[in-house]
DNA sequence: TTAGAGCGCTTCGGAAATCGAATCGATGGG
DNA sequence: CCCATCGATTCGATTTCCGAAGCGCTCTAA
């Protein structure tokens, strides 16, 4: 399947809504993933590869596919790959969901500690 | 697979991280998308369907499994289904994103017409 | 030159996730 | 009773994902 873009139809949505073309990008697995790894800086294929617990190198070149037309990410003359400033948004975008993760965390093990306390 | 909470081994890693458990968790197809239609209130299960593109309604049932699991969502007594307080959390830790996809489309296109201008 | 090691990337068979249409039992109205 | 609608399940087909093997290339060093 092609890689998801705003103003194109996508799995799930043929409205081309930029917000349902990217429910469809980062409901793929890895690529939240990816994105979240690249953050520090260009990694090269192999690199990246084990950052992501050793995902599959398959997916992983699918994925960066996806995320280069998207302009999410680009390569460097060295190969290796990083964030285009869209993909720096992407992160911060992404970061209220580190802070509700923990929130997350702290609600459930709560809950689950009423029964044993 | 098991619904990925914090502190439970999910797929990609077995850290327990709750943001890795969140990673796994959105990088499921259809979860976001569920938060995302169930932020105007509660919804029955068919009209839901309906909301996502008339996703495949074992599907639906799975991820809404995993959502109830996960405590970001909660079965009415009248059978239809609500975002928990947790559940609000994540749209509105979702939020920053939709603003993002705006501006990706608006690179994108601005970027298209570069050719054609 | 040759031998190795590491790189980005591809291939391909098997496993897992997703799809989608049919269908079930329960419920309410005519 | 009959029909429509609901939440939910089943199951075969399709799509996606996995993962190990290997390709061609570059660099290093003997």
């Amino acid at each position: 399947m092609a890689a998801p873009r705003p103003g194109r139809a996508v799995r799930g949505s043929n409205t081309g809504r930029p917000l349902m073309a990217a429910l469809d990008l980062f409901g793929r697995r890895w690529n939240l993933r990816i994105i979240w790894e690249l953050q520090h800086g260009p990694v090269g294929f192999r690199a990246l590869q084990e950052r992501c617990d050793n995902m599959s190198s398959s997916v992983l070149r699918q994925r960066l596919t996806e995320l280069l037309d998207a302009a999410l990410v680009e390569q460097q003359a060295d190969t290796a790959y990083a964030l285009t400033e869209l993909g720096h948004g992407v992160y911060r975008a992404l970061r209220p969901l580190v802070r509700w993760s923990a929130e997350w965390a702290a609600t459930l093990s709560a809950a689950g500690s009423e029964d044993a306390g």
